[in-house]
DNA sequence: GATGAATGAGCGTTCATTCAT
DNA sequence: AATGAATGAACGCTCATTCAT
């Protein structure tokens, strides 16, 4: 028990911890971090079309023509904020392993499914502007989608893949078509994550329990006691 | 099983059938039509706010004034597309069951559940672009969030809730809180739409078994077999 | 001599008569046409890029707006007022001579000189804002340079070839190298129009005897009575 | 034979001398010489108005703000490299001839137009991009206007009627109005500088070849061979 | 002296909306 | 009803100039 809790925890450590970027941070000056921040509060609230720069210029203090100093035009201001997040996301996924042996640090699915939503909540938390603008404009914006299917999402699913096939050779996971597990597990977790952060964010709630719950029912399902 | 599909067949009718809204397109002009399918396509390809009227009305085949002759503002434009469409997602559940006794035509919650993703299958796929720009859109205008608030999710919430107590009743749904179960449950069922739809409509999708497999593994999860 | 009047009198009206290009102006709204006084003005008074489009709207007495309803860009505004100027410059040299029989209806290299001088000081002076502008901005604008160069340098060219030949043949111009014939002609033409036109516009001139003046040395040079 | 090469050298010498103005250069720091250097590109590029002074100050090596150092206003960096020019271009034309006698150091007019042409294609040549602004900015700059006219043109034609009627007494120009007969040579030699600087650089030119010719047909026309 | 970050007025251009026809 | 010319506020962006370092 003390082991696997220390062995989780340190898997945790090392598989989902984010990357901190905090030498991106201090490079950047007062100003810069203040145009970046109204520009998340401006895009954020009236989405990147109808943000004005005149108006993030305003929020952040600063003369309109600065901003332009530090981002040659709107667009690279909002891939500026957005792309570095959208690496972040899936930080998780792209760490290496340098221990060797075993490239899954967790002991059972069920365990590495509940630390990866509670540190994928956190994250979501934490980053909760800046992940409503990159879902309001990956529509509209090639770069980023491009960026999002050829260099995160075909990073995720391969290491996903990986970590479903081991559970499932472990007999963890059924033996279904791993596509549709991986789509399903995602789905679950991120309508929770939605839920609880765009969708009800004023409800009041237990995100431990509910985390529980919802891998539960992800491993389990609705179904009704299956009697013997 | 005759009657059985039958019994479903009926319930899907009785259910899950569309509002055709005849009435109202009837009683458009032809340069009313052309200017909404216009605003429809305009509006899901550049967003709300990027797409110029003017583009709508050369789309539409009308001059630019036509337009505001039928919608004082673009705005109202978009309302005109968006709560309408808002309003017939969640007709299935609106829809009185006037033949009394039971409200819920449904043996069993897979079979509903299957029912309900094929139906809302087609639906979203026939109203993709209405869907795509209303998704866009909610965070920004405070109409659609109260409307969509207000009108519509309280009432598919009361409804699914009716709906699930009542299998959870027979013990086909485990004894978990309703709205967790709800919620998981909307999360894979619109997960699927997601991914089927919108984030990899060109992939090669089997359907029936997609969903199929969706609703087991609602139903049972994605758990390693149980030996007895 | 009446003869000889008539006949230059009928050559220049079939040679040197400009393009009216009436039909095109017929075709301009007022405000159009106040658009183009009021850029030919502004743009001749500051140059082009100097030139603000908030003044050419105010000179123009209408909205700033207005004037991209009619050319997409400031760019095009200036292309609209140079380039038919430029085919108007040449139009002398473009129309063909259909009687046939002698291309060239002057029955002197003096007289074709003075003619050509009178009507196109008359031209000149008709056009000098938009000469101004045309001067100035053909060395920044390399779609005015290539139409320069491709469609009125080359015509002119061939043409005052044919011409000096055809006189040289005659007689009436000495046997030196036709480039450099026509060059110190055009060379002093131009001198004469830009002298009497823009640098000292002020000055009394007596048009009629500069002319003869010049095209008198242009025959015979400044060079001192020869003795026999 | 020698006397004459050597009154001619001297005159030369005396006379076209171009004012060296090295002091001045001396004076100038490495930077300054370099954002001239750098302005004069620029400007004769994209004329003063489009040109921007980061960009000078790029090609510079300086920062943006160093020009300001120099030069308070970006006209004043205009003035600074167009006036000295100006200044140089009528250079010949003021030096005084402290020698006294003689104030026209040349036998012939031919011998003196012809030393005149090439002493200020040379001139042109080496200063061609600063003559290139300095056409493009007299229309615009009011300050230039009045420095030509005042300072420049009234000493130029002042030396030139004095020379031009030295040699009409002489007989070796013929008696017409001295104004006529000055604009009309001064025509052909920038006429001549023009063509072979800046609309037909490529051209292969044989300049004493071309400015023999047009030194004759100066002095003596293109008309026919006049026979006895 | 030299820098370059910061400014903000002004630019060319767009576009939702109006209204005379 | 339908038009489309006209509007003018607002936009993203540039750039000459300033000034603290």
């Amino acid at each position: 028990m003390e082991k696997d809790n220390a062995a989780e925890q340190q898997g945790q450590e090392q598989w989902i911890q984010e990357l901190l970027a905090l030498s991106e941070k201090e490079q950047m000056t007062p100003k810069q971090i203040s145009i970046l921040q109204a520009a998340i509060d401006t895009f954020s609230e009236k989405g990147f079309s109808a943000a004005a720069t005149s108006e993030i210029a305003q929020k952040a203090g600063v003369a309109e023509g600065t901003i332009f100093r530090y981002y040659k035009t709107k667009k690279e201001l909002l891939l500026a904020i957005v792309v570095p997040t959208m690496s972040r996301m899936i930080a998780p996924f792209v760490m290496r392993n340098f221990s060797g042996v075993l490239d899954v640090p967790f002991e059972s699915y069920e365990a590495f499914l509940k630390a990866f939503m509670v540190n994928r909540l956190d994250f979501a938390r934490k980053n909760l502007k800046i992940i409503r603008i990159l879902i309001q404009e990956i529509p509209f914006q090639p770069a980023l989608r491009e960026q999002l299917v050829e260099n995160i999402l075909s990073q995720v699913l391969e290491r996903v893949t990986v970590i479903t096939e081991h559970f499932k050779e472990q007999g963890q996971i059924m033996d279904a078509p791993t596509p549709a597990i991986i789509r399903f597990t995602i789905s679950s977790v991120i309508g929770y994550l939605l839920a609880r952060l765009l969708l009800m964010p004023d409800h009041d709630w237990n995100d431990e329990e509910e985390i529980e719950q919802t891998v539960s029912f992800i491993m389990h399902g609705i179904g009704g006691v299956r009697t013997l």
